[in-house]
DNA sequence: CGACACACGTGATCC
DNA sequence: TGGATCACGTGTGTC
């Protein structure tokens, strides 16, 4: 149903001088494992049954991408800016806000 | 216990049916603190001298405030778009985007 | 080293 | 019931 493309990109954006932050592959390993609760409660939500886990991947992956369009219309969106060299997210999103305004304005 | 909650949240997102999605609340009360390792673990590239914990936190604070300016963003621009209904963070950038097209081709 | 900025996994919530 | 979306905490690499 919907899983276009391949997705797999770099599409970073970071760079923030020049920095280039795509990389971060593979993932460590597992770690942490769970507690118990403090005793005497009944106060949680019990939202997966005692059955086991069906398929956390499902979120995993959807998650995935999600942050991947978004980062591709990050990547758009530097693109069309003018003078926008690097700059991370936040501030790249100013400069586009500002870059409407004047566009509107004229 | 942790984390001085001082932050406001006000990041847009009071609306319901938009699109705003800012909820959550309150932690869910306590985590894990630290577990016992189980013997045999020598593999840990010990990051952080014997000595205790500066203050993760900074980090922990610091993204806050990233994240924060992030949307804060988000808001601004979907206020000045025309007709942005609801959609998502992915889908207002790319109405942004098209939007700034249209203005540039005029 | 510490700051910063990013991507990832995860719990929560809504429809 | 499951998908979608969010915010959060965290490990990680660069400067």
């Amino acid at each position: 149903m919907v899983l276009p493309q391949s997705e797999k990109e770099k599409s970073g954006s970071g760079m923030k001088n020049g920095v280039d932050f795509d990389h971060l592959d593979l993932y460590p390993a597992i770690r942490r494992g769970e507690e118990s609760r403090p005793a005497a409660d009944h106060e949680k939500p019990q939202r997966k049954p005692g059955n086991g886990r069906e398929g956390p991947l499902n979120h995993i992956e959807a998650e995935r991408q999600r942050r991947e369009k978004l980062n591709q219309k990050f990547y758009a969106l530097r693109a069309i800016i003018p003078n926008v060299s690097k700059m991370d997210k936040a501030s790249l999103l100013g400069d586009a806000i500002s870059y409407i305004n004047d566009l509107r304005s004229k």
